[in-house]
DNA sequence: GATGAATGAGTGTTCATTCAT
DNA sequence: CATGAATGAACACTCATTCAT
């Protein structure tokens, strides 16, 4: 019985995988208005109609993919998370955590970009999605509390602290290519402090 | 005769004008994926047969809207562009340039955020665009070589001078929005000259 | 054995039975047409593919249900059926349980109805469904001989002795509804009677 | 000019007619739940896409047929209408005023027919259509007043005088076919007419 | 130059039915 | 017997673009 059991449910996962990799390929690959449902369905080798065994809509396979790597990303920035440590290094790991992610994850990483800026979008719970990001919050508050971090809108902190990431992982493609070495990180994560700090 | 060809002429520059501040707002109602061919004509009064006497394409008459509006904001940016002043003045000054042109044409900037997400983002001549902004990267390299602005990768330096603008005019809807006051802009530039500054 | 047997078959009905409401239920509120395989299903608490273990087709399924009915119908129309009253008497009877059968299973009845006039309607077979109104059909003959009734087409004398039940049960909706009270009944038949009458 | 304009317009018209002759013929060879809209396209000799320059959706294009009927079979019936008749002779008249239209345009009959039973049947607006039998309920309204016709609820009156037919023209598919000859429709006439007389 | 009409190619989605278990 | 998974075929509809005028 069990077994029986987990043969469905493997070939179950199976599919489900499929299509979650099948839809981040071509996402990156064509973009996110070109990715249509029987377009992914081809590239995950099953049929359009299976798409609904598994996923009430095309909205729903998409959320599902946004929201399964966004759960992804948090874990893999949180790793190691000590609280024990001095803001500026607690900060610094949650920089690099992020990078090393994005350099080893970049196709997970391009989809939650066009994602965020596709129609589905906004159709997605941000509160519940954010909370995974509480505790970095709260460093950030204490830095504040502590006089070590600038006390401005938080909204300008993320605005220096996180979004200039994107702006290099995806930079626009100009003559000279940016080079997402280990210097460069570093580096860059020296401008953020800098920005942030008091 | 010349009258007569004005006259042509000037009917002419109206459907182009009427098209382009259709297609920015439809863009910014609808969106991008659902600003259709027909829905831009109708919404310009013209037939969608007319937008193809104008442009080649969709595409074409997509481009041509987003470099029209790049072109305008690099005016507003670069304006009173004194070149005599200290280095962070300079900045400073392309600074509130960028965010007053952002407040007053917020449906240009919307625009072209949209664009650059979209699947029409990467068939821009960036290098022609980019162009305009000449002057403001030799004032950084100027800034560089009399030690007032760290020697670092220059999307490093874009990243942290520039990007952080398109976040805080669009951040993500949180339950306390950000307000663009006098104060905050002021701030934001603070920061940015934190970063960027040796 | 035979316990075991008959144990099966009542799970058998059980789930013929379900299979049977569900799609009454379903063709009331949702139409014919709306009423897919796997939503009756869902209704009867099975598997799709259970249907087919049943019903050879969709067809069949919903033939078997309007059979069902149209059996249970003539049963109620023929009850206290009685020879030897006089003709006028034996067709009012029939007349009133037709109508109390259509108001005490209004369900039944708009389902017959909706199926009379859907693509199935035309594949049931008709001949072996009215000779259950064979006695009503010698009442009309006998009525003919004796000169009680208009000898003209029999059509005729259905299209004025049953089809008006058909009507007044399903009246367009207009502002002032029908109401189908005892009174309104009886007068119906009334002039039923006196269309038919020599 | 105005033959360019002509040209135009009658090329118009022409697809117009030919998508309505084509609904109406397809509803009546393979129903209604069966006439997709590329169907009708294909039967009408022109693209599915095509029906979309006339129609806002397929709703419209059924209702608009209907209501092209409706409006057709209302003029017929109220054909040489003479309010200073006799009761009975202007009812008369209109009867056979409707068998005629039925007969001579049996398609379009069935078709309405059809309509009426369909998921698109109760999006029609009714009261508006109705409006063209408002002479007629006048004629029963004075022959109540004048005590020749029954005082009783004017939807059993319906049943009687008008329903029969719609029995009479598409009667279940039986051994004997019933004959829709002068003889029979003047017959039937006097079933209803002794139906709702005094 | 300007346009309404027309369309092939595509969209997301549901369907009745079959298959493997 | 019972079923969840799977699918080819169809659905209504929209699209960017072309054509005849």
């Amino acid at each position: 019985m069990i077994v029986y059991f987990r043969t469905m449910r493997t070939k179950d996962e199976e599919k489900r995988a499929a299509l979650f990799e099948a839809t981040v390929k071509l996402v990156n690959e064509i973009g996110f208005v070109a990715s249509s449902v029987s377009k992914i369905a081809k590239e995950a080798g099953v049929s359009p109609a299976t798409i609904y065994v598994y996923y009430k809509n095309k909205e729903e396979l998409l959320v599902s993919a946004y929201s399964n790597i966004k759960l992804d990303l948090s874990k893999a920035v949180l790793q190691d998370f000590d609280d024990t440590l001095p803001i500026r290094d607690i900060l610094k790991k949650v920089w690099l955590n992020m990078f090393r992610y994005i350099l080893e994850n970049i196709e997970y990483f391009r989809f939650i970009q066009q994602f965020a800026h596709s129609p589905y979008g906004s159709m997605v719970d941000r509160e519940s999605l954010e909370q995974h990001f509480v505790q970095i919050r709260n460093v950030l508050e204490r830095g504040i509390e502590q006089k070590i971090i600038k006390n401005v809108d938080r909204h300008i902190l993320s605005a220096f602290l996180y979004h200039p990431i994107t702006f290099l992982t995806n930079p626009p493609s100009t003559r000279e290519p940016f080079e997402l070495s280990e210097e460069n990180i570093e580096t860059a994560f020296n401008l953020a402090w800098d920005a942030i700090k008091l």
